[in-house]
DNA sequence: GTGAAAGCGCTAACAA
DNA sequence: TTGTTAGCGCTTTCAC
């Protein structure tokens, strides 16, 4: 490998010239300078990285934490994320934790040492004492769609807003005419989702009573059965809002394999936005998480820390829209 | 940041001594040793990793080249490379190439700059040249799962045996009675699979006629579409083997939205084992790709490479295995 | 504008 | 058994 020596001896220059002349720092007159670039593009020099960070303290290095990055909605987010780290100059650790805290602390560790100049942590990856520390040692860290024990004003945040997200789904089934609405829900970590779908349904006087909940989850067998249990309720609904896409597709299952037809029968949504929804038979109506723009705020934010070596923790928001495709229809 | 001199100093040694203690090399007194330990464990000391790669020109990082994450075949195998590379001591950076030389040639500049220690590349995500210039350069790399065009004699290779798993899915329809079996298969890419398919047949004397095979691009759509082409031939098959299982999804859906009953009237096998198989109605008859094996073997062979610095390209081969669940049964 | 020199934190000979 | 020394390749301050 060509040092940045070897370019300077090639030139005829210190080291210190060359380093210059790439940084843009200092000043080197226009000859020099084009007869480094010129040595460099003859050498094919490429900047040793480790040796730049060590001089730097800094890599141009960040790290993705995040529970399975085998679950699609949090690898689709990762390719956003790793496309715009990428266009900044930096590149992407891949942490799973599997949800085990002490994989996490591990991880941890081993970014520390390795100076990793950002943490992007997907909600639920690390314990809340474990991000706090880091944070405190000066580590800076954006935490991405935190489940609700996760909430802390210590911590950096770019959040959905699932309240907002609950309403859609309320709001979208209303103007379809739909009175007699369920939903299946994973609780207490979708809460808001369904606060957010229940408030808009009693906004327009329609209640959501208890029978028409049923938890799950957020596998679609789960939401298989819990579509059969509304199902052979003596007053079945004729919407069901699942606070997640496999959930709603298992729902959409269950319906089919019981002799109703979707949406004639009964209209399903789903939440997410998932690859596979759109590819689904019938095309499941959706509420989709931003997901691109999720990654831009987060690396965004992430990198004005790293830039800045401010620290104030900022709280953003990003709003869900709703896709209606074909799981849904005006009630019977 | 404690360094290695601050415990040295602490110890009332020298910072080699305190290396020596912790890389378990030359030789220290148990006294001192114990010593070290404890302070280590009392300023909470932790390797700078940058430095020790610029000293010892090794990384601990592997590079894991793929098309893209946000395919859910590609995040499993994922999952299971950074699982086992943790468990080695390595942590892995995340290079998506899009299927853009460009993008990928990017990649692999970054990436020698940064000293990685090894590439583990995925099928189709680098050019062959780049691949191959890397190789040449000496850098560890091994290819998994490489499609027909990237083989060649001077790349390490872990590839699947699609030759059997064709084979495999025959097989299990001629044991169930099948005798009208038809194909869907994304050509010229999925090739073998076909092969060992109508190879396995043609020896138990059952023909695949060309009105039997379609082709796909193993999206759901398109084995939707192929399968409705199936049934509206004047003799219908009994049984489809589509190269994928999105493919075997979508052959499964158009079956269903066609009055007929899976696997009934028509059973159905795919190929891949995608987790989502196992959890569509019915459940998919599939070939399973071993990806935890596929991993494991990709992972050891690269790090065999890095560690003892030899370079005879090696090549390996993981067999499938057949997965019954509920979408075949014996023919009618 | 350019160079000399020190240093980032660790490792690896070789001396002592 | 321990210490001394010289790097790894780059950045950065300060003279010249």
């Amino acid at each position: 490998m060509t040092t940045l020596d070897d370019v300077a001896r090639h030139v005829g220059v210190t080291s210190a010239t060359v380093s210059n002349v790439i940084t843009g720092k200092g000043s080197v007159s226009e000859n020099t300078r084009s007869r480094v670039f010129a040595a460099i593009e003859e050498l094919g020099y490429q900047p040793n990285l480790v040796a730049r960070g060590l001089a730097r303290k800094k890599t141009f290095t960040l790290a993705l934490v995040l529970l399975t990055i085998a679950n699609p909605f949090y690898a689709e987010i990762a390719e956003e994320i790793e496309r715009v780290a990428r266009q900044r100059g930096y590149q992407l650790l891949l942490c799973n934790t599997h949800k085990d805290t002490t994989i996490g602390r591990e991880h941890l560790k081993a970014l520390s040492g390795r100076w990793v100049d950002g943490l992007l942590v997907m909600g639920g990856s690390l314990s809340v004492p474990d991000m706090l520390a880091a944070a405190r040692r000066g580590q800076p860290l954006v935490l991405c769609v935190p489940s609700e024990n996760e909430q802390n004003a210590a911590l950096s945040v770019v959040d959905i807003d699932f309240h907002h997200a609950g309403e859609l789904a309320a709001r979208h089934l209303l103007e379809l005419g739909h009175h007699r609405t369920a939903v299946i829900v994973e609780a207490p970590s979708h809460a808001l989702r369904w606060e957010g779908f229940r408030t808009a349904l009693a906004t327009s006087g329609v209640a959501l009573p208890t029978e028409y909940v049923q938890y799950g989850d957020s596998t679609m067998q789960s939401g298989y059965q819990g579509t059969e249990a509304l199902l052979a309720l003596p007053i079945r609904p004729t919407a069901i809002f699942a606070t997640n896409d496999l959930m709603a597709l298992g729902a959409v299952e269950a319906a089919l394999d019981h002799g109703l037809r979707v949406p004639g029968d009964l209209s399903v949504v789903g939440l997410d936005d998932i690859m596979l929804g759109a590819h689904v038979r019938p095309p499941l109506t959706t509420v989709a998480i931003p997901k691109q723009e999720l990654a831009k705020q987060a690396i965004e934010l992430l990198l004005r820390y790293i830039d800045s070596a401010e620290s104030e923790p900022v709280s953003l928001t990003v709003r869900p829209h709703l896709v209606i495709r074909h799981s849904t229809a005006g009630a019977i």
